[in-house]
RNA sequence: GGCGGUGUAGCUCAGUUGGUCAGAGCGCACGGUUCAUACCCGUGGUGUCGCAGGUUCGAAUCCUGCCACCGCUACCA
């Protein structure tokens, strides 16, 4: 019997669309929930969305249609998002659902048979310009402590959750679990939180009705979170008579939060759950915000960065790379896409991608791409294969404790270890000293490092492996792919053709530098830049065989089509020679689908693949641009398709 | 206001119980290499370890005070 493993995200509000901060959490969920796959964990893996709520029923009516159409257009986009960032979800939860709002019901009128819940008036301080709440010990000389106005005295009658019953059993049970709430020092700050004193928690509403009627009591609908937390167990089925999901996935389940929600998850959740008679997650963490300038994004700031924008950019396992290195463990990082562009280069082009291409580079130079069979190992190799295995455990150490950037760092490790082993083994040297057996050992414990690296990386950037595989002539070789096989040093097979294929990961250039700011306080979010426009002056010198690296073909248009949704894209169909190329163009404000048709373009043939709304794009059309106009390239007079452009 | 935390090289940060703990990565400078995506490898400098006292043979590491910054302080998705 496989040990079972259950992870969930928040689940999100789907009043607007989703910002890069989302996507981090998913992309965490997603990155466990791949890793203890791949150990052999029998894992479900949760996400979805809170669709109830007064501000989604006054959005909709501003929008003039129902609550439930407009949650269904915003939790479309959840999802699509979700689906090009390559979240590999077992079931997504809509609070909007029959099986939800049963188990809601189900748990309110438990509790409330056993008193945990009693109608009464709540009290509050409001006020009405910030349109927050304030408890009485907060006011400052009876005004709000943000604006320093007075505050309004708020009642209104409503249900009541007994949670301060359970603040000594929460404490003991926080202290018999240290590992409970992490990082630790949220826990501490819930400690001393409960410490304080847990007042009754107002569980309903009556100043709208988008959300789950109170049973028996229609004019109450339960609100936010006795509504949303409860979704962590309704999608398993609890309190139904299907609940095998349920007996086998809780309580060994990890909740991933962001900091924001820490208090809700790990006091109302677990005490909810106690009264109930269900025991308390296994484990609530809080991840740190990604900060972009300005501090946290909001809509009002107007620094919301769309996910979206940036993986049809640099794609998914770029950002994903990002999301997961750039913050330390239980802290916030910081967003611009200067630093994206940055470790993007560093890590991915530079290190990663580079050794990648240099070990095939060799394999097929030195060795006809045929993986050799290893003399004997000398100290370099043992060496190498002890940074493997050290870097293997820490891997593995860093996740399960979630600390997903120490994880990459490890596996960084391995990446710097290789390049330097390259370097000191010298494999052209050795080729022309015609030190064949000793060359055979190097090329062979490189591919063998990169098969690992794969291995490692593959619940990060998910993307990766079914690019590689092909490359390391290993797609036909499922066991040496999977995790325990990292475990065995020496597994790659000799006699396996590998076929270097275009870089992993293209350096991404013509990104304006960060501007280097003199001494930038520490406190202070770097700004975003705009992007920078290069002047003929400033772009460095390349040399022919630079140009000669661009495959660019002559192709024919055979067919051409509006990508439904956007104003620019067209979809094009090319003929290359022999070869059809289907290639994305985002010229459709200037050119008609019908007028391309049967002409010649410009191709570049070998750029690296991209989607661009989901369509993959083998290339690029060449166009002049002055910021406005476009102009497409063609050819002075008609000549043979796919013929090359030097 | 109350509770908790942080302040170490230009930047981001490691530094268990006090004695090679003054470090890593990035950036910068110089050198090497040519397999590779102008990439990779090596070498190097800078720090009064927030400030002021104290304990100790000895403190970034313990104690006190001060300064600065941050988090939590309930019904907000």
């Amino acid at each position: 019997m496989a040990e079972p493993f259950y992870v969930t995200t928040p689940i999100y509000y789907p009043s607007d669309r989703l910002h890069i901060g989302h996507a981090l959490t998913t992309t965490m969920a997603d990155t466990i929930a791949r890793y203890k796959r791949m150990r052999g964990y029998d894992v479900w893996f949760l996400t979805g969305s809170d669709e109830h709520g007064q501000k989604i029923q006054r959005k909709a009516a501003e929008a003039g249609i129902s609550p439930q159409e407009y949650v269904d257009r915003i939790v479309a986009t959840f999802q699509e998002l979700w689906r090009q960032l390559g979240i590999s979800y077992d079931d997504f939860l809509r609070t909007t659902e029959e099986r939800h709002k049963k188990a809601v019901q189900t748990l309110f009128r438990r509790l409330e048979a056993q008193g945990d819940i009693y109608k009464s008036t709540y009290h509050g301080w409001y006020c009405t310009p910030c349109e927050t709440f304030w408890t009485e010990t907060r006011l400052a000389q009876g005004c709000c402590p943000d604006c320093g106005r007075p505050v309004e005295k708020v009642a209104e009658e409503g249900y009541f959750f007994r949670l301060g019953r359970y603040a000594d059993q929460w404490l003991r049970f926080v202290e018999e679990n240290p590992d409970f709430i992490q990082p630790p020092s949220r826990r501490n700050e819930m400690i001393s939180f409960v410490r304080g004193g847990l007042e009754d928690l107002c569980i309903s509403r009556t100043t709208f009705d988008w959300g789950i009627p109170v049973p028996g009591d229609p004019k109450h609908v339960i609100y936010v979170w006795f509504d949303a937390l409860t979704n962590y167990i309704s999608a398993l089925g609890w309190g139904t008579s299907e609940q095998e999901k349920f007996e086998k996935y809780w309580p060994a389940v990890t909740h991933l939060v962001g900091k924001d929600i820490v208090r809700f998850h790990t006091i109302i959740w677990p005490i909810m759950l106690m009264a109930a008679g269900v025991a308390p997650p296994r484990r609530v963490f809080g991840h740190g915000w990604l900060m972009v300038s300005g501090g946290k994004m909001s809509k009002s700031k107007g620094n919301v960065v769309d996910p979206m924008v940036l993986i049809e950019k640099y794609g998914a396992d770029a950002i994903r790379y990002f999301l997961l290195r750039e913050l330390p463990y239980g802290a916030d990082g910081y967003y611009t896409e200067e630093a994206l562009v940055e470790r993007y280069n560093r890590d991915l082009a530079n290190d990663l991608g580079n050794l990648f291409s240099r070990s095939l580079a060799m394999v097929e130079r030195y060795a006809g791409g045929v993986v050799p069979v290893p003399g004997p190992a000398t100290e370099r190799e043992t060496e190498l294969a002890a940074v493997v295995r050290h870097s293997i455990a820490r891997t593995e150490q860093e996740l399960e404790r979630l600390d997903f950037a120490g994880a990459l760092a490890a596996i960084w490790e391995v990446v710097d270890r290789a390049n330097k082993y390259v370097d000191e083994a010298a494999p052209w040297n050795l080729a022309r000293e015609k030190q064949t057996e000793r060359l055979h050992t190097v090329l062979y414990h490189l591919v063998e490092t990169l098969r690992v690296l794969t291995v490692l990386l593959a619940p990060f950037m998910p993307g990766l492996p079914p690019r590689v595989w092909p490359q390391l002539g290993l797609e036909a070789a499922p066991q040496l792919q999977e995790w325990e096989s990292i475990h065995r040093w020496g597994s790659f097979p000799p006699g396996a053709k590998v076929k270097r294929k275009a870089p992993l990961f293209p350096r991404q250039e013509g990104v304006a530098a960060p501007v280097a700011e003199a001494a930038t306080p520490a406190s202070t979010v770097p700004q975003i830049t705009p992007r920078k426009e290069v002047t003929l002056t400033e772009m460095a010198t390349v040399s022919i065989d630079d140009f000669a690296r661009l495959d660019l073909r002559v192709a024919e248009v055979e067919a051409a089509e509006r990508v439904a949704g956007t104003d620019r894209l067209l979809k094009l169909a090319l003929r290359v020679g022999e070869e059809e190329r289907t290639v994305v163009a985002g010229i459709a404000q200037v050119y008609q689908p019908e007028e391309l048709v049967g002409r010649q373009v410009v191709l570049l043939a070998n750029l690296q693949p991209a989607k661009l709304r989901g369509i993959t794009s083998q290339g690029m059309i060449l166009a002049a641009s002055d910021g406005e106009a476009i102009s497409l390239l063609t050819v002075d007079r008609p000549i043979a398709s796919g013929s090359k452009i030097t």
